[in-house]
DNA sequence: TGGGTCATGTAACCTGTTACATGATTAG
DNA sequence: CTAATCATGTAACAGGTTACATGACCCA
């Protein structure tokens, strides 16, 4: 998948590990994230794959760089995988890992849990957003058919984390009718 | 972050690797897969890490099997993990990593692939989740206050699905609008 | 002179997937 | 008789994270 990433990414237009690197971290990290450590190593079995091909650049007054651009068989295998309707690898959640087990909680505890979830923003910040989003537009002065599919993943971000903060709101509610029965239960009890 | 959810499935009842697998098929499996040869593998370096403790026992008519229960140690841990407010892992989703690259395909492709994906439920199928209810249920006559938290993980499968759906009708009406704009264009070039 | 950017990587480790291997019982 | 269920694993590989290592230039 990563690998497919970088092909998508050196489709127009050769990068080094570094750039490539940058972009993960400012543009795609609302979907996906990449290390340098990895990116390298990627590289390095996409080139032996012959889907891209690396050319030393000499630099003055910085150190030299990579080059890596795609080649038709890079190419090939971009839009394969592009049209591949393969099913997506078992789905992780860690948030609904923990809310499965968190009955081992006080329901007090679970209640802040999920106020906190609620608040705290997990899309990216928009400072880092409007600069990708410049990025962006400059490219979208050469290919205005480009920008419009950022903006379709930019939008499934914020679709997501409205819906997140929703069910937040519902898990809230749930565990305050839950806490509120007990709390009847007890006073009964002790009234008896 | 599976060996955590074994230490929450055991919690309440020593298991085998098989019936854990089992658990992870039929009701976790809208959040979390494991297949067996991972879980073995866990259970191995959990149990070295003092976390699980191991029972052979014999059984006539079946192979015997390995059950495995959690020590204070374990669910230490498991309590410590629930508090920690650990920052999920690179969130990675493969849906948008295409979608940002899907320029290189024509935009009638495209559509076709929103309105696939809007019409494949990703969401367990029905029969199965009646079957994981009914186990839940059971359970929940000894312990109601599990059952309420399985129901918020359903919920966010309900409500993710239902996101799902309005963006690819978003993306969709995007891009018709982009494919009619550029139809216009050519006409009056063409037209000229 | 100290931190940020540009630039490249290695090594060890952890997590997850795929393929393989075995074998008994039970229900249709 | 055959497929499913119960039951246990190993081996190889792929993908991802963390830590480490180097070094020059530029700006404050």
């Amino acid at each position: 998948m990563l690998k497919h990433g970088i092909l998508g990414l050196i489709s127009n237009g050769g990068k080094t590990g570094y750039e490539i690197m940058t972009v993960f971290r400012d543009s795609l990290n609302h979907f996906w994230t990449a290390q340098t450590s990895q990116i390298y190593r990627e590289l390095q079995t996409m080139e032996k794959a012959g889907w891209i091909r690396q050319t030393h650049v000499l630099q003055s007054g910085k150190p030299d760089k990579n080059v890596f651009s795609i080649t038709p068989e890079g190419h090939d295998e971009l839009l394969r995988w592009l049209r591949d309707d393969n099913l997506p690898p078992g789905f992780k959640n860690p948030f609904l890992m923990k809310t499965f087990f968190m009955g081992e909680l006080p329901v007090e505890e679970n209640i802040a849990f999920f106020r906190a979830f609620r608040d705290a923003s997990v899309f990216p910040d928009e400072g880092k957003q409007v600069t990708a989003a410049a990025d962006m537009y400059r490219q979208a002065v050469d290919h205005p058919e480009k920008a419009i599919y950022w903006k379709l993943t930019i939008e499934f971000g914020r679709m997501y984390e409205k819906m997140q903060r929703e069910w937040c709101e519902y898990c809230i509610r749930e565990l305050e009718t839950f806490r509120n029965k007990k709390e009847i239960h007890k006073q009964q009890e002790s009234g008896q």
